[in-house]
DNA sequence: GTCTATACGCGGATAGAC
DNA sequence: GTCTATCCGCGTATAGAC
């Protein structure tokens, strides 16, 4: 009689299939109800595997934190290793853009999300910056990622020629935008990501020498 | 009988009285109840003012950007420009961050919006930057503001030593970020802001000559 | 223009049987 | 560990009186 069969339940199957309801239809579609039926049980049962919904939350936004590479911190020069890891995490990010409002709100005591914070302000600390400036640049960091991957800007246009023909003589070709919006906001992103970066590794040249 | 009395909704009080709400208690404490009750009168008054729910908030999302100073676009030299606006973009989102990831969506139909695209848009493209470029220059920014004003870096970290002590070494201080929350997410903005437009004339000096 | 009354479904969570 | 039954509140929206 020692367990005759697998739990129907686990605490990762939860979390996977409420990660799926998330980015299909929204953080708001995700309720107990509908995640038990999507994983062919009855809601009561969740409580068998996490105390509340928003552990369940929790969960899955620290899922999706634990994905990032966080390899070239330390390892790789200090701007360098700073654009791979922006990268990496927006690619986390974008992949959910659901959950950014979520993520957004900081690491709390997720784990995978003080990793993070901790490998980023570590990295730069022993790159020679000031504690006080790492700290600055890891939140500015976080601002970009997050405002990107939070939505795209080129979706945000309607497809739709006559709203802006005669308002808004400078939006006269924003319609398009929409049919190109990976590239659109892929190319912003590593515009904004360079230009932030470099921006950066002037103002290290001005308290290196010290 | 010519309207014996002053109505007692207008959509002015109905859009004021619904961004207090979302302000004190998040996007998703509006319910058509509440807003009625907050008003004085039953939630179906509301739909002889407003067709849907959702036309509100959008009511409430223009009144916010209808109120970001554009004046400062096609008469400051464009860095400056940038910068001026960016404050006062991020100024206006940060007076309502619950609201910040509706907006975040794109301008949509707002006028508001619009008209704040189509201003920046066309001071860019005014003092010679490429299309293109100024698509890719307008998306950035917003990425950075709207991640900026989206929530607080430093209030992200929970207020409790114990909690980065062993495992995160490089947290040892975090603890005391929420103190100076403000101060903090201040300092990471004007320094990401400085440093994105830094570069961004950077890349403006390579392009100039032709 | 505003009201009352009302319809109907969904939400999180708990108690207690098996 | 999962189930059934259940509590109770909130959501949008409509009908029709005043």
């Amino acid at each position: 009689m020692v367990r005759p069969r697998t739990p129907l339940l686990t605490r990762e199957r939860i979390v996977e299939t409420a990660t799926a309801i998330v980015d299909a239809d929204g953080l708001d579609a995700l309720s107990t109800r509908r995640l038990a039926r999507d994983l062919g049980v009855q809601a009561p049962s969740l409580y068998n595997h996490f105390a509340t919904k928003e552990e369940i939350v929790d969960a899955v936004g620290d899922a999706i934190v634990a994905g990032v590479d966080l390899s070239m911190l330390g390892r790789d020069p200090w701007p360098a290793a700073l654009k791979a890891w922006a990268r990496a995490y927006r690619a986390a990010f974008r992949a959910h853009p659901n959950v950014v409002p979520y993520l957004a709100r900081g690491p709390a005591r997720r784990p995978a999300s003080l990793r993070l914070a901790d490998a980023v302000y570590g990295a730069l600390v022993d790159a020679g910056w000031p504690p006080a400036m790492a700290t600055r640049i890891g939140a500015t960091m976080r601002y970009f990622v997050a405002g990107s991957a939070l939505g795209s800007f080129a979706l945000g246009f309607v497809d739709d020629p006559s709203l802006y023909a005669e308002e808004y003589p400078h939006l006269r070709d924003a319609h398009r935008l929409a049919g190109h919006h990976e590239q659109v906001d892929e190319a912003a992103f590593e515009l904004g990501l360079e230009a932030l970066v470099d921006g950066l590794e002037r103002r290290f040249a001005t308290i290196e020498p010290a």
